[in-house]
RNA sequence: GGGCAAUUAGCUCAGUUGGUUAGAGCGUCUCGUUUACACCGAGAAGGCCAAAGGUUCGAAUCCUUUAUUGCCCACCA
C-alpha cells in the first residue's frame, strides 16, 4: 500500500471510530485481560438543547485523554456518557424558539408544551452524541443515559422522599427570587447583579424622610423602621402609631426599631415592603408584621396601587413620582445614585422578589441519623481530602461558598423537568409523597380531593445525583454491579463555572445518599473563549462550531490544540493558527511513520533493541531521551498536567526524533553494521511515540498502528489497549 | 465591601516541588526543493520574566509593597 504524502484526517477518523466501537473496549466489561482496578469518570452530561460548542470539545478531549491513558495502564475504565434535559435552560431555549414563531407557552397546554420540548430534545440528543463520537470520545455507549430516563427519575424521587422523611426538605412561603418573564422562582446562583444608575428619591413620610429607588413598591408601606440606637429618632418608640398622608391617601404607620437598618445610609429611616424585598421580609418576620402583595407575578401593580393598578412597574414609577411631587411629598432626587440590581441570569430581566411557596433543602441542618449537615459533610470531605480539587486554587473558593450557604430552593415553576412527586389533600392539607403517581385518596383523612404539585425540580437537584444515579440506573437497566464496582468514581472533570451549581451539590447529595464522596478528584478546566477572549455564547453569536474545525483540521489537531498550552483552570482563547500548527504536527508524525515503514519494508532485519551491539551514540542518545520522556510524560499525566505531557511529547517527536535522530539514521542506514540497530531504534521509537501520543491524538496514532499491523510491524491488538510504555 | 487570579518574545500562551545559555504555536528575516514531510529543513532576529524591596550560594518561580487587568462572592432601603 502506498502511503499518501500527507495525512488526511477526514478519510480515516470515522473508520477508526467504528473499529473502536466494534471492539467493545469502550465497555469495561468487554476489556481484555484481568483488569481489577477501576477507573471511572462520569461525563458531565451535555445539555440536549443545542448543538455542541468548543467547551464540549475541551471536556471530551481532557476526559478522553485521562480515560485512554488509564485504559492503556491496564485499568478497568468506565467513562459514563449521558445527556441532560437541562430543565430551565432548555425551557428558556425553547421559549425563545416559540417567541420567534410568534407563539408562547402560556397559550399552550402544559402537555403539548412538554411534548414539543421532548421531541426537540430527542433530536438534539442524537446530534450531541454524534458530535461526541466525532471527537473520539471512548465512552461506554452501552451505558448511555438520559436525565429523564425512568431509572434515573426513580433514584431522584427516592432521594427526595428520604430527604423529606429526614426533615431536610421542607416547603416554605418565604420570599424568593422571581423572574417575571420566565414566571418561576430562582436560586440565588441563578441571578446576577448589574450596576445601574437610577434616580434615588427622598419622600416625606409623616415626620420622616425616606429614601427609595423603587417608589412603585411603596403603596402598602405602613411600617417605618429605624435603628434602636439612632439618637436622631429616640423620641419615637417601637410600636408608636402615626397618622400620615401617603400616595393614595392617609395611612397609619407603625414605628419599628430594628438593627438591620444602617444608620449611615440615607436618613437612617426606611419603610418596608415585606412582600417584595428580602431584607424587608426578614424584618417583617422578626416582628411578625403584616405583609401585602403590591406587584403581581408578571411585574404589574395590583389594585392596592389604586389608579396605578395594572401598570408595569417601570411605567408606573415616573407617574407615581409625579403624584407624590404634586402632593408636596417629594423632597429631593439624587440623580447620581448607583446601585446593583438583581437580574435573571438567563434573560437579564429584573428579578422581582415575591412571596411564593417553594420547596427547600436545609443545608445546615444536622441529619437525623446523627451525621452533620449536608454543608458540613461537604466541607469535611475537603478537609479530610476525601475529595480534592486538583485545580487547587478553587478549594478556597469552594470552601468560602460552602460556609456561606443558604437553604437551596429546589422547586421551579416551569414545565420542562422532573415533576415534584407530591400531592396535597384539599381537605386536611396533608402532604403526600406519591412517587408512582397512583395515590388517589388522602392517607390521613381518606378524601379523594387531591391536587398535584404543579412544580418541577431544579435541574441541579437531579444532576446533583448524577454520579450515583447513573450507576444505579445502569444496575437497574442492565443488571450490572456498577455501584459496587465503579463508585466512588475517580475524577470529576468539568468547568469551573459550574463549581457551585453542580460540583458542590454532587458532593453534598452523594454523602447524603451513599455516605461516600461521588469522586476523589475534581479537575476544573477553563472556558474556551474566542480570539478576543470573549466568552462564547449563542447570544453573542461568536460560537465556533467544533465540527467545522474538525472538517478543516481533523479531530486530533483540535484535541491537541485544546490541551497543548493550557494549564488547568485557565481560560483558553482559541486561535485557529494553533489548531493549524497541530495539524502540521500530525502530518509530521505521519511522515515519520512513512519514512520508517518505507525503510522497514525493504529489509528483513530482526527488530530488537535489547542488544546494544552495533549502536551508535545517536542511537543511545535517542533511547535515553525516550526513556526520560516516558517517565516524565507519565508523571505529568498522572498529575493532570496534560499540557506538559503534550508539549514534551511534541518536542521529542519533532525536534529530537525527527530532526536529530531520523536525520542521523539516514547516514547510519547506509552502513550494514549499523543498519539493524538503527532500524530497531526507529521502530521502537515510533511505536513508543504512538502509544504516548494516543490519548491525545487517538485517530492518527491508531491509524498508523493499523498500517504497521498490516505490514507485521506491530502487535495485533488495537493501539487503544496496548500497554502504556514503561 | 470581601476574596481569587493574572502581568514572561510582535500576538496567544507554557514554565511540577526555587538550580545550568527562559520555551511552544503563529508571525518576521536569510538560505535551502539531497526521494519521510514545503502541512518541510537549516539558521537568525526578538524577553533587564509589570515595578520596587526582601529571603537565598542561587528567584520568572518564595515573601512584602505598588501598579494595571480579569474574575468570583456579597449587596444598603
Amino acid at each position: 500500500m502506498e502511503l499518501e504524502k500527507s495525512y488526511n484526517a477526514n478519510d480515516v477518523e470515522e473508520k477508526i471510530y467504528k473499529i473502536w466501537q466494534e471492539s467493545g473496549y469502550f465497555n469495561p466489561d468487554k476489556l481484555p485481560g484481568k483488569r481489577k482496578e477501576p477507573y471511572t469518570i462520569i461525563m458531565p452530561p451535555p445539555n440536549a438543547n443545542a448543538p455542541m460548542h468548543l467547551g464540549h470539545a475541551l471536556f471530551v478531549t481532557i476526559e478522553d485523554i485521562l480515560i485512554r491513558f488509564q485504559r492503556m495502564q491496564g485499568k478497568r475504565t468506565l467513562w459514563q456518557p449521558g445527556t441532560d434535559h437541562a430543565g430551565f435552560e432548555t425551557q428558556v431555549v425553547y421559549e425563545k424558539k416559540l417567541d420567534k414563531e410568534g407563539r408562547s407557552r402560556f397559550s399552550m397546554t402544559r402537555e403539548d408544551f412538554y411534548k414539543e420540548v421532548w421531541e426537540f430534545v430527542q433530536g438534539n440528543k442524537h446530534i450531541t452524541e454524534n458530535s461526541l463520537k466525532r471527537l473520539g470520545a471512548s465512552c461506554d455507549w452501552d451505558r448511555n443515559m438520559f436525565t429523564l430516563d425512568p431509572e434515573i427519575i426513580k433514584v431522584v424521587y427516592g432521594t427526595f422522599e428520604k430527604m423529606y422523611n429526614d426533615g431536610l426538605i421542607y416547603k416554605s412561603g418565604r420570599i424568593c427570587n422571581w423572574c417575571p418573564k420566565h414566571q418561576t422562582g430562582l436560586a440565588d446562583l441563578e441571578t446576577k447583579y448589574e450596576e445601574r444608575q437610577e434616580p434615588f428619591y427622598y419622600f416625606k413620610y409623616g415626620p420622616f424622610t425616606i429614601g427609595t429607588s423603587r417608589p412603585e413598591t411603596k403603596f402598602g408601606d405602613k411600617y417605618v423602621v429605624m435603628h434602636p440606637e439612632d439618637k436622631r429618632y429616640k423620641q419615637y418608640k417601637h410600636g408608636d402609631k402615626l397618622e400620615l398622608e401617603w400616595i393614595n391617601g392617609p395611612v397609619t404607620a407603625t414605628v419599628i426599631k430594628d438593627e438591620a437598618v444602617d444608620m449611615e445610609f440615607g436618613t437612617g429611616v426606611m419603610t418596608i415592603t415585606p412582600a417584595h424585598d428580602p431584607i424587608d421580609f426578614e424584618i417583617a418576620q422578626r416582628h411578625k408584621l403584616d405583609s401585602e402583595t403590591v406587584i403581581d407575578k408578571r411585574g404589574k401593580l395590583l389594585p392596592i396601587a389604586g389608579e396605578f393598578a395594572g401598570l408595569k412597574i417601570l411605567d408606573a414609577r415616573p407617574k407615581i413620582v409625579d403624584k407624590l411631587k404634586e402632593k408636596g411629598l417629594l423632597e429631593k432626587v439624587d440623580e447620581n445614585y448607583k446601585h446593583n440590581v438583581q437580574l435573571c441570569y438567563k434573560c437579564g430581566n429584573l428579578i422581582e422578589p415575591q412571596v411564593v411557596d417553594q420547596w427547600y433543602i436545609a443545608m445546615t441542618k444536622s441529619l437525623p441519623d446523627g451525621r452533620p449537615s449536608l454543608r458540613d459533610m461537604a466541607i469535611n470531605a475537603l478537609e479530610k481530602k476525601e475529595v480534592e480539587i486538583v485545580t487547587e486554587r478553587f478549594e478556597k473558593v469552594f470552601r468560602h461558598w460552602m460556609e456561606n450557604l443558604r437553604d437551596w430552593p429546589i422547586s421551579r415553576q416551569i414545565w420542562w423537568g422532573i415533576p415534584i412527586p407530591v400531592k396535597y389533600c384539599s381537605d386536611c392539607k396533608e402532604v403526600i409523597i406519591d412517587i408512582q403517581d397512583n395515590i388517589s385518596s388522602c392517607k390521613k383523612c381518606g378524601s379523594a380531593k387531591l391536587t398535584k404539585d404543579p412544580d418541577t425540580f431544579d435541574t441541579w437537584f437531579s444532576s446533583g445525583q448524577w454520579p450515583f444515579a447513573t450507576l444505579m440506573a445502569n444496575d437497574a437497566k442492565h443488571g450490572t454491579e456498577d455501584i459496587k464496582n465503579f463508585f466512588p468514581t475517580q475524577v470529576m472533570e468539568t468547568g469551573w463555572d459550574i463549581l457551585f451549581f453542580w460540583v458542590a451539590r454532587m458532593v453534598m447529595l452523594s454523602y447524603y445518599k451513599t455516605n461516600k464522596p461521588p469522586f476523589q478528584k475534581v479537575y476544573l478546566h477553563g472556558l474556551v473563549r474566542d480570539k478576543d477572549r470573549q466568552k462564547m455564547s449563542k447570544s453573542k453569536g461568536n460560537v465556533i462550531d467544533p465540527l467545522g474545525i474538525i472538517d478543516t483540521y481533523g479531530t486530533d489537531a483540535l484535541r491537541f490544540a485544546l490541551v497543548f498550552s493550557t494549564a488547568a483552570g485557565n481560560d483558553i482563547p482559541l486561535a485557529e493558527d494553533k489548531i493549524k500548527g497541530m495539524k502540521h504536527f500530525g502530518n509530521k508524525l505521519w511522515n515519520i511513520a512513512r519514512f520508517i515503514i518505507m525503510n522497514l519494508e525493504i529489509t528483513n532485519y530482526k527488530l530488537q533493541i535489547t542488544n546494544p551491539e552495533g549502536s551508535t551514540e545517536a542511537d543511545r542518545a535517542i533511547l535515553t531521551k525516550l526513556e526520560a520522556l516516558i517517565k516524565s510524560s507519565t508523571n505529568h499525566l498522572e498529575n493532570f498536567r496534560l499540557h506538559e505531557a503534550a508539549q514534551e511529547i511534541y518536542h521529542f517527536t519533532w525536534h529530537e526524533f525527527a530532526d536529530v535522530y531520523i536525520e542521523a539514521s539516514k547516514v547510519q542506514l547506509q552502513d550494514e553494521n549499523l543498519k539493524a540497530f538503527t532500524l530497531s531504534t526507529l521502530h521502537y521509537s515510533l511505536t513508543t511515540v504512538l502509544k504516548l501520543l494516543h490519548p491525545f491524538m487517538p485517530f492518527i496514532t491508531e491509524h498508523i498502528w493499523k498500517i504497521l499491523q498490516e505490514k507485521n510491524l506491530a502487535e495485533k491488538n488495537l493501539l487503544m489497549i496496548q500497554e502504556w510504555p514503561k
